[in-house]
RNA sequence: GGGCCGUUAGCUCAGCUGGUAGAGCAGCAGACUCUUAAUCUGCGGGUCGCAGGUUCGAUCCCUGCACGGCUCACCA
């Protein structure tokens, strides 16, 4: 309220904060610090929030937050005349001021400028958090990431550190000519991966829509019409659990390339990903929550038979059939950890339920496991000599932080595939891929021998940022409304 | 959805065995022309998340609800 006041006061007098529309901003705070040997005593405009105010007498010294950090202003009614230093001290902490002078350091040897005309920019209404321990509390952090970004200046850089992770990918595809593409967001069909959508209507079509889970079967379409290399990297929307690694819309890259295979896409994952922290953490060797994770090519490649015999000591490759296969599930006390009942599932769902089990946590440092079930992975090539395996891939960091794949193109197969799916979905799993035939009518047309792949880019910045939680590398996390 | 924990001043947090609340910072008034968590003196500040219940009396005990955190389940 006494906030309130003063404003009312400085706009009956006509000075206004909020009339002025502009400050030239000569300098931010990393500057003046970085360059004091050259712009020691030359003039400089800078601009910023007040974070603290030293009231001293007849001086004063402000710490001045901009973009970069923080620059100490010195101030005293001996440069900006009586009356100029008396208001001055009239304002608060988290105003918002611009400020004249030259640059100099204080005896304690402090970079700072020296005021000569200080401008109220903005009036702050409401008061900053507390000013050593600042805002804590997780919710509020989330709920109001602006005082979160004004207070807690690591937050400020992780966010830089977001955007610097993200350019460095594109800078990498657009280096090997992949084209950048924007498709729908909105569609009647989520297709391309095994998720609950979102679901939401048109007025116009007088339809319901449904919020994408996947880009990747538009994408496959521009291989078709003769991109040859494309990528998007965007927001997928999933309609599922919200936790640390969750939240239910994400950021995803999705790319493709023609004449490729699996084995390109590897290659293309770990270098994308050595590459991106080369650049941003200044080496491939990261530490992400107290785990040096090693990012440099090439990974680890092991295939999901051998990881669940290295990690579970089970032999699939004596397994040949589906009941073979739901024997050794009782046996070995996988049944628990069966998405369907037992007599529903077949032998690539019990060696994917066994892998999950016993190797997936177990796959900390960068790792490729290789050679996915095709029972699990409708939109991918068969091996050659093994159909029942498919040339698909998934990167591991502990975590899954990219799936990878031999594009299927036989339009006859991938109808099966969907058939299939359809069933499933009668069977109750509502996360079975929904059919899309315009998908497929697009490969009858010919779609070239393609290698795909999709990153999970929050995840990415999670490792890169030592993240904790995936709320502390997205701006504005999806909260519950507060009642009221 | 289950379990555990939390919600007290603008912020960070105390609050004993049930007797209607405290500190620091922020704010307000004042002193101080090199401080940097400035310092010093004084002052104001609360629907103790919400709704019930038990009790002479509830921030405290009980129940429900809301929101959040952790965790398990779920999440190719």
């Amino acid at each position: 309220m006494v906030r309130r006041e003063k404003l009312a006061r400085l706009q009956a007098e006509g000075r206004d904060p909020f009339a002025i529309v502009t400050w030239k901003q000569t300098h931010h705070s990393v500057e003046i610090k970085q360059g004091f040997e050259a712009l020691e005593n030359k003039d400089v405009s800078v601009a910023g929030r007040v974070m603290s105010f030293r009231d001293i007498g007849k001086a004063a010294f402000i710490d001045l937050q901009d973009r970069d950090g923080r620059v100490q202003v010195y101030l005293n009614s001996e440069a900006l005349g009586d009356e100029a230093y008396a208001h001055v001290k009239t304002w608060d902490l988290g105003d918002i001021i611009g400020v004249e002078g030259y640059v100099f350091k204080t005896r304690r040897g402090e970079i700072s400028v020296h005021a000569r005309r200080m401008v109220l920019l903005t009036k702050a209404i409401e008061p900053l958090p507390e000013k050593f321990h600042g805002l804590k509390d997780p919710e509020q952090r989330y709920r109001r990431r602006y005082l979160d970004l004004v207070m807690n200046p690591q937050v400020m850089d992780t966010f830089k550190k977001r955007t610097q992770i993200i350019r460095a990918v594109r800078e990498y595809l657009d280096a090997r000519e992949y084209i950048e593409v924007e498709t729908p967001v909105l569609g009647t069909i989520a297709s391309g991966a095994a998720a609950r959508p979102f679901v939401t209507k048109s007025n116009a079509l007088n339809l319901q829509l449904y919020l994408r889970i996947a880009t990747e079967l538009y994408l496959k379409r521009c291989i078709v019409g003769g991109m040859e290399r494309v990528y998007e990297m965007g927001k997928d929307f999933r309609n599922e659990g919200i936790d640390i690694r969750h939240n239910p819309e994400f950021t995803m890259i999705e790319l493709y390339q023609a004449y490729a295979d699996y084995n390109d896409m590897m290659e293309l994952c770990e270098n994308i990903c050595a590459y991106a922290a080369q650049k941003v953490c200044g080496t491939t060797t990261v530490t992400y929550q107290g785990t040096e994770l090693r990012f440099a090519a090439p990974w680890r490649r092991l295939t999901m038979v051998d990881a669940v015999k290295e990690y579970g000591n089970i032999d699939f490759s004596l397994v040949k059939t589906d009941e073979e296969a739901r024997a050794l599930a009782t046996e070995k006390g996988l049944t628990e950890d069966l998405k369907k009942k037992l007599k529903d599932c077949n032998k690539g769902d019990i060696l994917n339920a066994a892998f999950e089990k016993y190797a997936e946590k177990e796959l900390i440092q960068p790792t490729f496991i290789i050679d996915y079930p095709a029972d699990i992975s409708p939109l991918t090539k068969q091996k050659p000599g093994d159909p029942s395996m498919t040339e698909r891939f998934e990167a591991f960091i502990g975590r899954e932080i990219a799936n990878a794949y031999s594009e299927l193109n036989d339009p006859i197969v991938q109808n099966d595939r969907f058939q299939q799916q359809a069933k499933e979905r009668e069977l109750g799993d509502d996360e079975a891929y929904m059919f899309d035939a315009d998908f497929v009518s697009s490969l009858e047309v010919g779609m070239p021998p393609t290698g795909g792949m999709g990153i999970g880019i929050d995840r990415l910045i999670m490792f890169l940022t030592d993240a904790y939680s995936i709320r502390d590398i997205i701006l504005f996390p999806t909260m519950k409304p507060v009642n009221q």
